[in-house]
DNA sequence: TTCATATTTCCATAACTATGGAAACATGAA
DNA sequence: TTCATGTTTCCATAGTTATGGAAATATGAA
């Protein structure tokens, strides 16, 4: 990920409302939510919604896809680990500092299929 | 980390400026950068580079100590693991989508001290 | 003390972001 | 077609953020 990408994801999530809605459709895993359950969920007015949701999908953070009427979101891992990838390499590439990368716990120790 | 810190957190890194200085003070490593030479380095006015430092000390993403007349800031490689902790946590814990965590390459494979 | 250098604070201005009402659009049901 | 529901677009308003000049502060050197 360029960094240009990657401000764009910062940006999307650094706002209240924003990581909010990222955080419940990782929580709704691949199920989804659909903007109204997320208008219920946050109490954001439409519109106001609306537009957060451009902005996570804009940077790629969030996808959706139209069931009939009802519009569903999706966290967009793969983006969200992109990010991290490139926190990580911003954090840790060029440091002398071996302590640097040490302490994160990076994911749930979830059977990695290696 | 408390998401109200991770918003902190990313709000400082989420603008060019602040993420280039954060970056260059990474490379930089132990020796840090005075405050003159991140100026130098970005061409950023004096106020306005202040300015930006301000919001990532407040963040806790950087820390100074003052040498005499010059302020050397560093990275806060702590902080920034912080951050990556609560992001990984929020993109993956309550997910059951196995394959979300796998592809980040989280640090590189430096020797660790279990 | 006086001076030069490094950095911050103060302040105004310009630019951007968040918010939400109202209208428009999209879909499916009757 | 008509209607109800879900979502977006349009637009104005309020609030926040970025920028940098000028003045102030801090430090060390002469």
């Amino acid at each position: 990920m360029k960094s240009e990408n990657a401000l764009t994801c910062l940006n999307a999530l650094a706002q209240e409302h924003r990581l909010n809605v990222f955080r419940l459709l990782v929580q709704a895993g691949e199920a989804g939510m659909a903007v109204g359950e997320l208008a219920g969920a946050t109490g954001l007015a439409g519109a106001t919604l609306t537009n957060h949701l451009h902005i996570l999908r804009r940077a790629g953070m969030v996808s959706d896809e139209r069931r009939g009427r009802v519009i569903l979101c999706r966290a967009n891992y793969k983006q969200m680990n992109a990010l991290l990838g490139f926190l990580t390499e911003n954090c840790c590439a060029s440091s002398e500092d071996p302590s640097c990368c040490e302490p994160v716990a990076v994911c749930k120790p979830t059977r990695r299929k290696v």
